[in-house]
DNA sequence: CCCGGGACGGGAAGCGCCTTCCCAATGCTA
DNA sequence: TAGCATTGGGAAGGCGCTTCCCGTCCCGGG
């Protein structure tokens, strides 16, 4: 608009237009302690508007020694489950005024401790850790110092998945649920179970067969066949091709998240076969965008968006007296049309 | 590591331990005109690692003008066209050692203002406008403005849709790839068509609609029952739930995006209708997490990651003489299961 | 009428880094 | 041996903002 001073309009620029000085104009936009008088006050805002004033969020974050930014760190964006909790994180992020950066892994765990330097040095106000952990102790050191190095820099980090950091969590009960699933599993009358696990360090996978082994255990049933893959479409099709191919007596093959099992029933057609007839099926994570597929995949829910939410949550509140909390998340067991009552042969 | 100065590691810091000036182990990090003796950088990065030095983005900013960032303003990050954009982009700024800031507007086109204005302020270098133009002439206007003010401030902008500002934009060619699928659904033998379009002021949804009713004039088929709908899966729901009611006479439904088509499908099943044998049904845009659903959809595939990481590209290479470039993105027609060849009945 | 104190505007320091100017030291060439 | 190129280092300037601190003004009570 004014093309008073080269380049972007500074807060100066406004001071000069509202007629106030530089401190006034800063503190008509941060209030804070100090009060302004409420007619110069809109007269800093009507000048910024006028001049479509935008604040420098880099002269501000060094001024204040912390930006407005919070990370968000995911294995893989384009996995609707990152997705869920990416959106999850966005809705709360706006209303908490704050802009998120996404890091992107590539299902790369050592990725994380980059973008957490990166962010660091950002100064980004916190970051969110959306993956699972992986078994590799190692790492988990590493991640462990880097984590304290960005909190001794005075961000914050929230961990989704599993508690394995001195760090505030939310815990995905994925063993309870997968617990849970595999019992009501059990009592609609299946008895020969196959598993198409995820990576074998990868925790919320491991965590996943745990649970259906120990719900397998309790009703007194043998324990599952386990396939390990990928923790992808790709991965659930491939370990389902190798479990057909295997003739191994399976009457119910639960999949350790959603896009594996749609990677199996892909597999399944592939091999001629009919779901639910010929073998039944389930998932994990109850993903938005699967909850049409043919038949309907029983699984188990995680509210995906809301542990975003949550996730967010738990950085702009402070935690008492620097204690790690904990928020548990369950899953809903949801029996569909891809495991229907099965009588025994 | 080192607890001699409080607070995170500063550049001075790294400089005391490695023994040179402050001047040197800036130009270690970042080799301008004048060079450093090899010896001596190698003794600042040890010493970096060492102390666990993260430069201060914001600090680095300031004094540079400009940051590392680039925002991605996409409608619905839950969304898999977005979210699989999101996926490219991120894959392109590892490369380029660029920071992405999300901006999801939850599909209220005013917000992109919003993100744009903020982004402008975070002296972004650069923001990619990911999602469909709108039909509101006052809020181009205002987009317009909001652009050209973050090109001043020294950023480039990308859209990723339609042309319909003076930037660099990936055109994608939704009418002709619409209209290849309209024109490849006659050939099949389909006679009478409904279209579950969008949002009426979508330009995406639109050019969509409009490419299929000129590809069903083209081979002298009559235009199409149109319903209008939100642009997700409830909305194809919906729409495919009015047009039951409806009872039209329709062969084949052409909805205009795979999320709308896969609540079409729900749609259809809830009906008792069996597809493809009772409707054909058509989606667009190929999103991968819906490429195993049953009937496999015919589709228009479009190369979203690719495009995502065309748009990176775009804003890390200089445009020659400030014209504005343009990428085309056109689809792909994959006929599927979900429209067999149909004989006129 | 005077003084104390609250309210609030404004000047200026300082946040951490990059850049650049200038000088000094070194090593090389002519 | 003189002259020059190369490179390290000290120091200053500046980026835009927040915030400390000082000074002014105004009000009410004594």
């Amino acid at each position: 608009m004014n093309a008073m001073s080269p380049g972007p309009v500074t807060l100066q620029d406004v001071a000069n237009e509202a007629g106030v000085s530089l401190a006034t104009a800063s503190r008509a936009f941060n209030g804070s302690t100090r009060k302004v008088r409420q007619d110069l006050q809109e007269r800093v805002l009507i000048a910024a508007a006028k001049l479509n004033y935008a604040a420098n969020g880099p002269a501000q974050a060094m001024a204040r020694g912390r930006t407005n930014v919070v990370g968000l760190i995911v294995h893989d964006i384009a996995d609707p489950y990152f997705a869920a909790i990416a959106a999850g994180v966005m809705r709360a992020a706006e209303e908490a005024h704050l802009l998120v950066t996404l890091g992107s892994t590539m299902r790369r765990p050592e990725r994380e401790l980059d973008y957490l330097q990166v962010l660091r040095g950002q100064r980004s106000r916190a970051v969110i850790l959306a993956g699972s952990r992986v078994d590799d102790p190692e790492l988990l050191a590493r991640l462990r110092e880097e984590c304290e190095a960005f909190e001794r820099a005075g961000g914050r980090v929230v961990v989704i998945s599993q508690q394995k950091l001195p760090l505030d969590t939310l815990v995905v009960e994925n063993r309870s649920g997968a617990k849970a699933l595999a019992q009501q599993l059990a009592s609609l009358g299946y008895q020969r179970f196959a598993v198409l696990a995820g990576p074998a360090r990868l925790l919320t996978a491991r965590d996943r067969v745990q649970g259906i082994r120990e719900g397998l255990a309790a009703v007194g049933l043998p324990a599952p066949v386990v396939l390990h893959g990928a923790f992808t479409r790709d991965g659930g099709h491939d370990a389902m091709s190798h479990l057909l191919e295997s003739r191994a007596e399976v009457d119910c093959v639960v999949a350790v998240n959603d896009v594996m099992a749609v990677g199996a029933m892909a597999a399944c057609r592939d091999a001629g076969l009919h779901l639910p007839r010929d073998v039944a099926l389930a998932g994990f994570d109850d993903i938005a965008t699967l909850r049409d597929v043919h038949p309907k995949l029983t699984t188990v829910r995680l509210p995906l968006e809301r542990m975003g939410e949550i996730a967010l949550e738990l950085v702009t509140t402070a935690s008492a007296g620097g204690a790690h909390r904990t928020r548990r998340i369950r899953g809903e067991v949801l029996i569909r049309e891809s495991t229907p009552r099965h009588s025994a042969r």
